[in-house]
DNA sequence: AGCTGTGAAATCTTTCACAGCT
DNA sequence: AGCTGTGAAAGATTTCACAGCT
């Protein structure tokens, strides 16, 4: 990417990607910045200025075309070449993830799986590769997978998280404890309990 | 809460407030703003400041006694009573949330389950009331759900979100694709392939 | 020696306002 | 009429720096 964004326009830029995506391909109007806001809950003029941001020469005569955004902040944001990642842990949430079908053709492609349990490995049925996991490090970085998803118990997920740094990788998102990692990592930590707990304290009486 | 803090500090307040839920009660040493940074990828400036948000009186000699932080932080946040929530759409992704065992003690009581399929609610074993969709609104207005999770497939997303806003829900966790939701209601969008994107765009080669 | 609390400075983000284009 | 692009203003957040406490 030309020059690194502020972080929360890049999350927003992934979101109106996402949002993109999911639009259907029939849907041949254009899209005005305002609809992209109240889509993503924020004003208009801060979808342009993430817009402005890319410095992309975007044909805006009445909105966005959506395929040519689309294109832009692929561009931009480096989507363009599919991206390999694992998930370590295959309870329900590994598992989940694992059959989300969401990742076909999103530039995201899940290679691997891993997890301590070798029964749980043969009982699986999956058309990517399931490995124990003390062989973390060695497939990622065989495999040159970037980016990891930490699904695991809490007490495996420090372990887990230096795997796959030994490894090499280069991002991981998190959905145990906090764990540490090496500069050279970046890590995104998502909660369901964090987020209910955001929400209540959002939508207490007094506020 | 005495006065809405700004979100961001919000958010980090409460990934905190998990920290030393998850901290084991043995732990009886005081914790330093530094430590609490380092977890949460923050500076010690800004957990201090978050805490002192709160304007508890909070003993600090060196260090904060985690249990009165974490009490601190329950009380600001209206984290006390505990909060009644709902899960809308049980596939994989929702049976994961379901069974999930960190909500016990946590101040968020899963309260009922919903999904359209009545041959799929009767088949799973559930000590919680497992309903068809279409009674959210009536049920969660009846039994005082205040907090709903939405795992659906894409397009009964708005639906969902209108039916619980219906039933006087005031916030929503959306694992799904964007939703519009009446002005009352707070929600959260929460999605594996945009932190994955995320991810990439902060890791490319570039970068 | 280490840690917190906090004003002040610096930085980053968002909002406003309006010119320009279709 | 509606929409984008963008400088300038406003606002919010984070970092700095250091006094004060244990």
């Amino acid at each position: 990417m030309k020059k690194p964004p502020p972080l929360p326009s890049l999350e927003r830029l992934c979101g109106i990607y996402g949002l993109l995506d999911s639009l259907p391909e029939s849907d041949r109007g254009r899209v005005s910045s305002r609809e992209l806001g109240r889509a993503i809950g924020q004003t208009a003029e801060t979808v342009r200025k993430d817009i402005a941001h890319m410095k992309a020469d975007i044909v805006s005569a009445g909105g966005y075309d959506p395929a040519e955004l689309k294109g832009a902040i692929a561009s931009y944001l480096g989507l363009r070449e599919t991206r390999r990642a694992c998930i370590v842990g295959l309870g329900r949430l590994g598992q989940a993830i694992l059959r989300y079908p969401g990742f076909q053709d999103a530039g995201i492609e899940i290679c691997a799986g891993f997890d301590r349990d070798t029964n749980k490995l043969e009982l699986l049925i999956s058309p990517i590769p399931l490995l124990p996991s003390h062989r973390i490090a060695e497939y990622v970085r065989a495999e040159k997978i970037s980016l990891g998803i930490i699904a695991v118990p809490p007490d495996q997920a420090q372990i887990t998280a230096d795997r796959l740094a030994e490894g090499g990788i280069r991002g991981i998102v998190n959905f145990t404890v906090p764990v540490s990692v090496p500069e050279t990592v970046s890590i995104r930590h998502v909660s369901v309990l964090d987020e209910l707990r955001i929400l209540a304290a959002l939508t207490d009486g007094t506020a």
